[in-house]
DNA sequence: CCATAAAGTGAATCCGGATTCATTTCTTGA
DNA sequence: TCAAGAAATGAATCCGGATTCACTTTATGG
């Protein structure tokens, strides 16, 4: 035999394989999905475009790539800033308001990921991701309802209308930032502040027990 | 002059885009607008495809329409469910139980409605309409707070959580449901009676103030 | 340096359904 | 019945970007 792949081939293929998704993710974060061409990614990326063939079997399998690796690390963050926090109240809260920071933060991002329309292959993933963010909010409510602190009430059900209420009241001034907003340059849209303590306030009534203080 | 349309002809012209449209909204309840092609609206309703662009200048305009008509027709009807009863909360509640029950009642539709990807231009009017159900929950809230029923807040924002919630909470069990129900075979999904319950109780823990009872 | 296998190339092809348009058929008022 | 305008027809065309593939280049071990 006469060739194997060597460490040095599989790390530079990695590298490449890392260059498509950063890529393809600027390029999302800039004007969404639709704007994500497989010719403009192997571009920026300084490959042909067949090569990337090589890297992701199919367009909508680097989107659904594009996706999870976004989602998951906003998920992680989320996670991180509520266990910075003590009582589950509390915690519920950070977390709330990280994902609307973040959101606002990056807001093209944050429609691509949250409400764009893509085509039915990646809206199943984000189906998908839409139930791990339940879960994430799920087990914030599973410990707050143990000691108390939360209406006892199928945690599941309730962490999915919570998705549901952040992600839709996020929309619509996303849109508005949306616009014009180069990756780079956090903007804070100037409804925010009011706007999120008000749709945590929601949330918060819909889950803290009349005592539990917030 | 020897051609004006008269109001015969009017009448038919009416008729086929009517006819159009009852079969477009067929297809749609049936496969989502994904299954809706020009063609097979046009074999349906008896005319050639190229006929169909004397009615709908392009697909997605008819598209739009069909979305219109339905989405229009299910606000109408829970619309109408809330003025049936008397008191803010009980309105609230029905309103809430009827948006359910109706998307349980025909699923593809429901589905093809609220979540299913399609591309921009639908979206946008689905975006559009959303305002106009966060309207609907927006003047329920209005009265209710007057009445003091409800917590003093931004109604849009909050209106705006609950269609959020609301939607969120039904995708799942609506995708459960939606294969293999045909239009006109009403299924009431196992698990709806008890998670309608508990999705309205959500919703109204975030909107009545503790006083007001249910 | 060679033979072999993998990776890279990018122009040509494919694709499926929307859209068009030259032609035919129908309506109307005279 | 006729002329003229409208409506209908449906096969042919269009479209734009994903995907392919015959060929070139690079990496590996002997």
């Amino acid at each position: 035999m006469a060739y194997r792949a060597t460490e040095f081939t599989e790390s530079r293929k990695a590298q490449t394989r890392a260059r498509l998704l950063k890529e393809a993710r600027k390029l999302v974060s800039r004007e969404g999905f639709r704007g994500l061409s497989i010719a403009e990614v192997a571009r920026r990326s300084a490959i042909a475009t067949g090569t990337v063939y090589r890297y992701f079997p199919s367009k909508s399998e680097l989107c659904v790539a594009v996706f999870e690796v976004a989602t998951q690390r906003e998920i992680e963050a989320v996670t991180a800033a509520s266990e910075q926090i003590e009582g589950p109240v509390q915690q519920l809260r950070a977390a709330l308001e990280c994902f609307i920071q973040r959101a606002m933060q990056n807001p093209n991002l944050a429609y691509a990921l949250i409400a764009e329309p893509v085509d039915p292959e990646l809206e199943q993933t984000r189906l998908n991701y839409r139930a791990q963010w339940a879960e994430v909010f799920s087990r914030l409510l599973q410990q707050g309802i143990r000691r108390g602190a939360f209406i006892a009430q199928p945690e599941r059900l309730c962490a999915t209308a919570l998705v549901g209420a952040m992600a839709e009241t996020v929309i619509i001034p996303l849109q508005q930032a949306r616009h014009g907003t180069p990756e780079n340059n956090p903007v804070i849209h100037p409804l925010t502040q009011a706007h999120c303590q008000q749709i945590i306030a929601f949330c918060m009534r819909a889950v803290v027990t009349p005592e539990g203080n917030s």
